[in-house]
DNA sequence: GCCAAGAGGTTGAAATTTGAACCTTCACGC
DNA sequence: GCGTGAAGGTTCAAATTTCAACCTCTTGGC
């Protein structure tokens, strides 16, 4: 006998429900990301933009907001360097912590995300909010808390 | 007045579970990405192998693959060219309609699979399947399913 | 049969993401 | 004060993905 454990497979239903888990997410993200297309943002720009005009005087700290995307350092440098170079963010040192840098909304980008906002919150609606029951809506909002939650940060 | 529709911005509730969605899943797939790399495969991979393996003979064609995972075949083309130099995969032509290509999973690419899936699955588990009660798991493929639905194909 | 439109795939270059290495600056213990 | 380890960011190169252009073969109409 081997000391193995025997695995726990997922049953035929958990093993439909993951499957479709993957598909309808691969599907939303990219008609999200399609529908952002014409004004310019994929739709991980557009949660920057979104995560910077709800935080105090628009600006966040690059590690704070890569945190709150979930997405490396690098990868949040890249991007809002190509943010920056569209003049929707400004990136300024932070004063208290020389090592630190907030990202800024700028006016312009300011001004594009309100234009972006009702299409894409339309989208969301349209391609998973209104397809849900309110209460399986919410069941998706607790697992995926957590989701987050087991795994944590980084 | 103007004529535009007023937007239905999402309640407090809903954007609090969107949020979770969008956080948990980009959580949730870093990580069980992470877990797969000691096997030297991504779960992009790892789900080529998965519908593979699943087909019949082994062997799906490369729309159709790349159908199953809304891919590119662009995208597919590139990373099952990956996967047949590391001898996982391996690419014949098909007699009944010359334009197209099996892709085919080799006997490593099984074995390889077969060492990969507990581990996987586990994974999926621990971080996905037994945090959410049955009732919401289900919800949960419920809903994608719809989403799949109603974006349809490509 | 012949042709046009379209499906199935690949290619190569450009864009984006990853990962490791590398600065600066902080925080702390001594 | 002085190191030392860690935090915050950036950089460069390598890997992956995107996008458009381009073949080949199939289908359907005439």
């Amino acid at each position: 006998m081997t000391t193995t454990t025997e695995t726990r497979w997922l049953d035929a239903e958990q093993q439909v429900a993951w499957r479709a888990y993957l598909l309808g997410t691969a599907r939303l993200m990219a008609k999200l990301d399609d529908d952002l297309r014409q004004f310019g943002l994929g739709i991980n720009d557009y949660e920057i933009l979104v995560r910077l005009s709800e935080a105090p005087d628009r600006r966040l700290r690059m590690a704070d907001l890569a945190d709150r995307l979930h997405q490396s350092r690098s990868r949040l440098t890249h991007t809002v360097g190509r943010l920056e170079t569209a003049d929707l963010v400004r990136r300024t040192s932070c004063t208290s912590d020389k090592r630190g840098v907030w990202a800024e909304l700028t006016e312009a980008g300011l001004q594009l995300l309100e234009q972006a906002a009702p299409y894409h919150v339309e989208g969301v609606r349209e391609n998973l909010v209104d397809l849900a029951t309110p209460e399986d809506f919410a069941a998706i909002g607790r697992v995926f808390d957590a989701v987050s939650e087991h795994i944590g940060q980084r």
